[in-house]
RNA sequence: GCCCCCAUCGUCUAGUGGACCAGGACGCAGGCCUUUCAAGCCUGUAACGAGGGUUCGAUUCCCUCUGGGGGCGCCA
């Protein structure tokens, strides 16, 4: 019987969750959920300088907005912790001088700018730069000379200069480097706090993880990880690397092209639904034309070997087609309420105050119409506004003069003024009746009409529109539109 | 520069030696439907980076090249 999964998704507190770690996180999800195993996370934040309660707080936003909810870890329960690096000094402390006392480690005194001049020498010469091991191989009164003088120190890993380092990956296969091409790196800053690839193998190791899935990039890092991970004496995880989200120009998706972060995804009126739909796909095919998928139907389809090697570039047109697609197949009662934090930012109701059945009415004449949830004002505003200003080119029926228009409008205004019923089926057989008798065709009057209880051109159907919007409203308008072309 | 990885339509991708004059989706174009706009339906557009092998036969296997990406921090 195989021990049961545990994954993690291991963010740095940066205030914001990147759509990148959001992938990343979403197939650990998958992975776990699926295999009834354990999603844990994990807050890497090693750098504490950089690191707040509310950055923490924005990218814990970013999860629970996408509805990726963790088993175990920070902000919530787990025998592992603590689940947040910074707290966890003392576990790598210990770890560090196993490794110094067994000879795994070595103290380091050479400063960044003495490095920086190595590094920059070696560039020069064309040749890859590697710490050349000069603490290594110190005198001893050279040692005991710093030692006694307090200057600053690193510990660095003694990395294997024999052999490769091989592992395999579960997307990629049999991965091999040359230890001769690995430096030694440092694990433990002057200040006493431990470098990321140090870290993470100790938590990997201590919170029993099975699985590493995490992006492409770390790719070499695993590399640099399983030495370290061997001289501790850990069982090794397995490793599936991701491929890269990338930018139009197929780097590294970063800040540069708009839109990286998930909250901007949600400030922009997608769904979550949408968003999270999409970035399974972005790596990631069920091997059938599926497109649509919820996140339980992702559970049960997704499988990390059909996971993609080549990059993907994270393009929009996509998302925004499905978002549209989530707004289609919503209750309108949800969509309404989705919409109206939108609707109220931009002024176009108070959500205390609004009417919401005819919100409701309004939002199902557009749901079909919308592509994101900012789109609902501009499409819904004239439900609200007090009046609209049609242009009065628009009120003149199409092959009709002016005059003709303004008095077709007249009789309109005229015969539903008298109409004792006011419905879809009503509205209908007057204005196709009004049509008839003018010998005109019935898109020829229902333009004007539109133009007049809308102020547009593209709106939804007429009579539904009419009918939402009320007799009141609508002659209302009719009447100042008859005002407007007569003008 | 060095190491590693990757390579099918504009984009996301299917494809694991013949069923492929390469399939689906988005986008784009045209059409149908139609009171406008959408939605829906139909049709079209468009790709195996190049060159060598292996094979009766390569998108699929191997090599080289080219192109792209990642890594090369006391960032993660």
């Amino acid at each position: 019987m195989a021990s049961p999964v545990r994954v993690r998704i291991a963010p740095s507190p940066t205030g914001n969750l990147h759509v990148g770690n959001a992938r990343t996180a979403l197939y650990n999800y998958l992975f776990a959920r699926q295999t009834d195993g354990v999603f844990i996370l994990r807050i890497d934040d090693t750098d504490a300088k950089r690191s707040s309660d509310e950055d923490i707080d924005g990218v814990i936003r970013g999860f629970r907005w996408l509805g990726l909810d963790w088993d175990e870890g920070y902000a919530a329960d787990g025998d592992y912790g603590p689940y947040r690096q910074s707290e966890r000094q003392d576990l790598y402390r210990s770890h560090m001088e196993k490794l110094l006392a067994e000879g795994h480690a070595y103290r380091c005194w050479c400063t960044p700018e003495e490095l920086d001049v190595l590094r920059k020498q070696a560039q020069r010469e064309r040749r890859p730069f590697r710490y050349p091991q000069t603490c290594l191989n110190l005198s001893a009164a050279e040692r005991s000379a710093h030692e006694r003088s307090g200057d600053p120190f690193v510990i660095r890993f003694l990395s294997p200069r024999e052999g490769s380092v091989d592992f395999v990956d579960l997307v990629r296969g049999d991965l091999s480097v040359e230890a001769a091409e690995l430096d030694d790196l440092v694990i433990v800053r002057t200040d006493g706090t431990p470098t990321y690839n140090f870290a993470s193998v100790i938590d990997d190791s201590l919170m029993k993880i099975t699985h590493v899935i995490r992006g492409a990039d770390h790719l070499y890092n695993t590399h640099r990880q399983l030495p370290i991970a061997q001289a501790l004496g850990f069982d090794l995880p397995a490793f599936a690397h991701l491929p890269l989200l990338t930018n139009p120009d197929r780097t590294k998706l970063g800040k540069r092209s708009g839109a990286v972060f998930v909250g901007d995804y949600a400030a922009q009126g997608y769904l979550p639904e949408a968003v999270v739909n999409f970035l399974a796909l972005l790596g990631w095919n069920p091997g059938d034309t599926q497109e649509i998928f919820s996140l339980d139907e992702l559970v049960e389809a997704f499988s990390l070997d059909r996971v993609n090697r080549a990059n993907a570039v994270f393009e929009l047109q996509k998302l925004f087609w499905l978002n549209g697609v989530y707004i289609r197949s919503m209750s309108v009662a949800d969509l309404t309420d989705r919409s109206i934090p939108f609707l109220a930012d931009a002024g176009t109701v108070d959500p205390d105050q609004v009417d919401l059945d005819y919100l409701r009415g309004a939002v199902a004449l557009e749901q079909e119409r919308l592509k994101t949830l900012t789109e609902a004002p501009a499409a819904l505003d004239f439900f609200f506004d007090a009046e609209v200003t049609p242009d009065p080119k628009h009120l003149v029926a199409k092959k009709q003069t002016p005059e003709a228009s303004l008095r077709a409008l007249e009789l309109v205004l005229t015969r539903l003024q008298a109409m004792p019923a006011w419905n879809h089926d009503s509205i209908e057989t007057c204005l196709r009746g009004i049509a008839a008798e003018l010998g005109w065709k019935a898109g020829q009057l229902f333009m004007p009409i539109r133009v007049a209880i809308t102020g547009k051109t593209a709106t939804p159907p007429l009579f539904e529109t009419m009918e939402v919007l009320g007799s009141t409203r609508t002659l209302a308008r009719v009447k100042s539109a008859i005002e407007v072309l007569a003008a």
